[in-house]
DNA sequence: GTTACTATACCGATCAGTGGGTATGGTGTC
DNA sequence: GACACCATACCCACTGATCGGTATAGTAAC
């Protein structure tokens, strides 16, 4: 699985975690049939049982790979060079702004999807679910840390819990757009959370 | 057997309602089947079609019933007595924060869950649901356009963008106090909207 | 008798998972 | 080069269990 060549259709097992993500986050777990994936992924179903032991092992593998493509996605953004860390979480959010310009199930979060779906009958995926959100929070809090030293914030808060406030806020949000059918929602509401952060993060003068 | 039968317990139909707002925020609309929610009401399959054509009609039941309740509720709260209509915004979140000391299953909200779950699959849920959290949202709308006026907000959002924003902070702390498996990280999350709600309608002494 | 409700046995569709098979490509051996 | 051998990837037909829904028979009350 290391070094691929630079082939024009990924491998099969890459084409099924493709899938999974973009169905899964559209129709939910259970709603999801294997053979569903096996569709739009274009192979059988005797190859995803080769390549996934069962559907539970396919949804930690999609989280997984979930994690990896956002992971680098937000690695790689422009904003880390900016010099100021309030600066730095606004373009976060303008980044995550900008990304609700697709289609709607392609902006969604999958951990967050999954955790509500599984909580309860699913421990292992909830748990991976719960380990992709907090990662991501955790990788804003040195970022959060800074801004509160740089503006002198002493309010009886953490940076950790306005980390997952802000994850907070995009899932809320993502639920409010999938009810409304429309992205504009969620937009509003990471406006809000912008405000929230520029009068938090305020400068003395 | 016979003279048992008359206690003041609910009807079946409020029995099965009942059980459907407490399993299927626990596990799901997929992951319940008609069964255990017959189980936990204590009645059998035929009694469960009898009052519902099909599962799909008792969630909507359901989302009524939910409706219903918390309508209730909210309306009945004290705080709508408060004079100032951004201590009623604040207490209305005191309020939600309060709901949390029950079972994590208890507070959540069944429209957020199966709005996620019936996403393109059932769409007359999916609109059930958008009314109840919209309509909710909108309870709060007289409440925040008071606020706007009195502390003098032009700051080029809506009272209704506000007022859905609650709802999606709400919604997301759900999801990451189910990841996280502690009702303490929605309230944290209701703390931090709570103090944007301050630092938005300020006394401008 | 009629209406309202409850109970039980069953049907039919669905779907995760299996088993048995083929195709391809690599490797060692002579 | 030809051969056997083996692993990986894949396909198709099937199964066994689940579960929404139905058919039907009953009971209680007016």
């Amino acid at each position: 699985m290391g070094m691929e060549t630079r082939t024009k259709q990924p491998d099969s097992r890459t084409r099924l975690l493709n899938a999974a993500l973009h169905t899964l986050r559209a129709k939910g777990y259970n709603a999801t049939r294997v053979e569903d994936l096996c569709a739009v992924a274009g192979v059988t179903k005797g190859s995803f049982f080769h390549h996934f032991r069962s559907k539970d092992e396919l949804a930690l593998a999609a989280i997984a790979h979930w994690d990896e493509l956002t992971g680098g996605l937000f690695a790689a953004a422009a904003y880390h060079a900016l010099e100021d860390p309030r600066e730095r979480l606004l373009a976060y959010l303008d980044l995550r702004s900008e990304l609700l310009a697709g289609e709607l199930p392609e902006y969604t979060c999958l951990a967050g999807m999954l955790t509500q779906e599984t909580y309860l009958t699913k421990p292992e995926l909830t748990d991976a679910c719960e380990r992709s959100i907090s990662g991501h929070a955790a990788s804003l809090v040195a970022d959060i840390e800074a801004a509160m030293q740089r503006y002198g914030v002493e309010d009886g808060w953490t940076a950790e819990s306005l980390a997952l406030h802000t994850q907070a806020v995009l899932q809320g949000a993502f639920i409010l757009a999938k009810a409304r059918g429309e992205a504009a929602l969620a937009a509003e509401s990471i406006a809000h959370l912008r405000r929230y952060i520029m009068l938090l993060f305020r400068d003395r003068t």
